[in-house]
DNA sequence: TCCATAATTCCATTAGTATGGAACTATGGA
DNA sequence: TCCATAGTTCCATACTAATGGAATTATGGA
């Protein structure tokens, strides 16, 4: 198939609205202070990560409040979690934080050239 | 003063939390579908920006529901705005861009090394 | 001044999100 | 089996955000 025509772009077009959403729901996740300030927890934990009754004390998060942070993460893949006896340890997702930090560097600094790579990273 | 102490580390966790908040409000900002919409179409305009008109009816979103998303961009500066006549032109931010990025860089390559820098970049 | 165009603001409606106490479920040890 | 600990799920309440038609404001041209 030629990589052109009506057909290719309604694909490309529907592509690119599916990733916007679920990038959108990604941000979503991220973008309340409570849910950010456990993921930067989360990631001072890397990559052994943390029980959620330590999140919880740590950050002062009644256990089901907290629940409900964790499952929304989670839905969002931000999060990983496995079980160790009686807890649960939840770390961050690498993958899906390099595919969002992926995702906002190509819209940037790649795709439309609005800001330079150097600006963000500084790499020798 | 040194950089230690009780004073010194209630300072900077004041700062790490109004940081907290500041990034949180802008990930709200991107988490919604039409905003991001919005975003990624500046970007690709960048860096003449589009007028509301253009942008309303390229994303077939109705003027006043358009008029609240921007505003939202604007409150957390990811938008900018300048008149000409009775046009007005926003465009991406790019400083707030380059601070978001900035930040999740930090947070996951840096900071924590949670994710090594050439997965999301590749500078030669 | 009057009009047309551009965009915002007003307003009401609807939908979705956040919160946390209480009840429940899961796991492992005595 | 019974208990303690760890977390989740249930549920009700309160808030916050999204949407879009109608009215309003801003700007410049005739």
């Amino acid at each position: 198939m030629k990589p052109e025509g009506a057909a290719w772009s309604a694909m490309k077009r529907k592509q690119e609205s599916e990733e916007t959403t679920r990038f959108a729901d990604m941000f979503a996740a991220m973008g309340a202070e409570p849910r950010l300030r456990i993921m930067r927890l989360l990631l001072s934990a890397h990559p052994e990560g943390m029980i959620v009754g330590d999140i919880s004390s740590e950050l002062e998060i009644p256990s089901s409040t907290l629940s409900h942070h964790l499952d929304k993460l989670k839905n969002e893949d931000l999060v990983n979690v496995r079980r160790e006896g009686t807890c649960l340890w939840y770390t961050a997702s690498c993958d899906s934080l390099q595919e969002l930090l992926g995702f906002l560097y190509a819209e940037c600094c790649t795709r439309n050239k609005a800001i330079e790579p150097e600006k963000i990273v500084c790499c020798r």
